[in-house]
DNA sequence: CGAGTGTCTGAATCTAAGC
DNA sequence: GGCTTAGATTCAGACACTC
């Protein structure tokens, strides 16, 4: 997980020509058809809810609510639901690289068929993620509880499969916690909801802060974003924004006119505000003996763990013995508090002026001193 | 829907006799199969949740996660789990009134295969809920978003089904604005969770509070509420302080111990009680990052301090970067002072019409505009 | 007794790279 | 693919304990 390196991301897609950064205005099972195996690196899909609303809903006031009633939106059955839900699902998968992951959103309507299909096909549900409107449509009869969020399906290609997921980038993006499965967002309303003729364009526009959060967490600057249900193109729209290429599947051609002309307008961040915060993973290693060789620890220096409860002396070639027991720093660490692993980095202490500090600090000073 | 009549309540349970307020020790199929057509009010169901948990999860300190690892959890192939959730919700469904509802809630593991079993048998989904948990498990790994919400099902017995929901003491509890799809809850802990032996008597025991809002919300006193998964009795519990009748289904004898013992002790809530049944207001709290997302202040936008001594660059994660230092705002700005803390809200400005204002009046904005 | 500190725990599908 | 090893990784709340 995290970043792939971009040796890996570039032998990925060799040799396919995929059709970046356009629309392709047809069915989006047939248009799936035509894409290579395993050549884009995420998935977003909006599809239709499947909504079964009985007659017009009416606002107390007498204005009739502007529904959702396209005909893209009508199945007759569940079972005719499902088939259709299950064809693009597969067409996604085969599409999908090993380590990409796909992202559908839907309600209670659509949601848990689509959800089922995701599993029955070998996707591994990683989350579901729940969007908190903080300005939903009231249930205007006050029949149920009002209808306040849509879910969304995070899932890999496979239960083994090594997915995206920028950690790190997501803990910064929330104030340094880690970022929960319950978003809150403002429904697309305002300047960013799109029209045409007075009214909107699209019935289910998403916001583009949603989908800027999917981007960040899972992708990375050039990855490969398709989205089959592309609608007014909020994905391709973000995609374009965060440096990332996008594919879009949309079958009406006034959406596509729409999407083109909405995408063509969005402008590309610069490199360095696409940076974002990066695991420690993605920094270059510093094996523990170097700080030996290069003086920082001496041989025979004593270490301990933060509470002093056990000690162990540095020998030359970087290991550590604590009477008896010997390793390197994470194994003796492990085996002196009887745990499966251990962090020696962050567990073994040197002291300094009469105060202990973990080891980690002299790996950050070498790498200011020999990276930067 | 809404409150039915007394007349039409008695009617409806005319002739039979139910096991009201006990617990019946068996298969909950089998269980089930005993009870009369059309006899009860409410069904609210906890299954389980077919998690396929791998081996041990330790914490970063050490500890080992005390994991669901019970027999009753365990489900070969998700087939398997289908046919046994569509032969508790065909019995459910049989059992319940024409005007009665049911609950079941769940996790990302089953809440799908749940979903679309309650759509295919017949049933009406009026919403799903979202309970958002104060206080989850945090994801240690950081592998994925913190799992931080469980979902519930909530359908009338079919289409065309006049269901109870008392709609207004839910207005009420939720300060005269209409409930919500999304609660939030603490997860089951302190004295409400229930000991035995010094170790937890139950998994998975839910809050009362859950079922409380739950029971006012589709009940009314003298109603009957059947439980098939009974485990420790909550259902139980919070229907005998609300005075509602209640039938327990559970296969394993301690847990039906715990119930008995639980719910014997459970009296009437009085006034104070019910407060602590509130739930917990959202706490107002904005991550920098939030502003990024929804464009109030973009990638690459420059912020500096008061007195313009340090400048900073936003970055498409909502870290800050300053020439090679970088960070979240407080974390970046205690580095450049060489502080050990630093509120970045107050400490970070933006120019607005060549004055310097805090970013502190954007988060104002901001919850000024998605959270009054 | 109060404030502050340390410990424990909760429905969890919980690592990545190299040989 | 299986094995080994390096090393990354946690939030809120209840409660016990110390000073």
């Amino acid at each position: 997980m995290g970043v792939l390196t971009k040796i890996e991301r570039r032998a990925a897609t060799k040799g396919v020509a995929l059709p970046l950064d356009q629309i392709l205005m047809d069915d989006c099972i047939e248009a799936m058809r035509a894409l290579p195996d395993a050549s884009v690196d995420m998935i977003f899909a909006d599809p239709p809810y499947n909504l079964q609303l009985g007659g017009d809903l009416f606002r107390p006031e007498g204005g009739r609510v502007d529904a959702v009633d396209n005909d893209w939106d009508k199945f007759d059955t569940f079972a005719h639901y499902d088939q259709f839900t299950r064809a693009w699902l597969a067409e996604a998968r085969r599409i999908l690289k090993d380590s990409g992951t796909i992202w559908v959103i839907g309600s209670y309507h659509n949601i848990f068929r689509v959800g089922a299909a995701i599993q029955d096909q070998g996707y591994w549900i990683l989350n579901d993620i729940v969007w908190r409107k903080s300005n939903p449509m009231p249930n205007f009869k006050g029949t149920r509880f009002t209808n306040a969020h849509e879910t969304l399906i995070w899932a890999a290609k496979s239960e083994s499969a090594r997915y995206t997921f920028n950690y790190r980038a997501m803990k910064t993006l929330n104030d340094e916690l880690q970022m929960r499965s319950d978003w809150l967002f403002p429904i697309c309303s305002g300047a960013e909801r799109l029209k045409r003729g007075g009214h909107k364009a699209h019935p289910t526009q998403k916001p583009e802060a949603l989908l800027y959060r999917v981007l960040l967490a899972c992708t990375n600057p050039g990855d490969v974003i398709l989205d089959p249900f592309f609608g007014t193109g909020t994905t391709g729209a973000v995609a374009k924004r965060l440096g990332r290429r996008w594919i879009g599947i949309e079958r009406e051609s006034s959406y596509c006119d729409v999407a083109r002309e909405r995408i063509a307008a969005a402008l590309p961040l610069d490199e360095s505000a696409l940076k974002t915060m990066q695991s420690p993973t993605a920094a270059p290693k510093v094996a523990f003996g170097v700080l030996v060789e290069t003086g920082m620890l001496k041989p025979g220096a004593v270490l301990m763990d933060a509470k002093r409860r056990w000690r162990a002396t540095v020998r030359a070639d970087g290991s550590l013995d604590a009477s008896g027991a010997s390793g390197s720093i994470h194994k003796l660490g492990a085996t002196l508090q009887g745990a499966p692993s251990c962090n020696g980095w962050t567990f073994w202490h040197y002291e300094d002026a009469g105060a202990l500090k973990p080891i980690d600090a002299l790996r950050q000073t070498y790498l200011l001193a020999n990276e930067a």
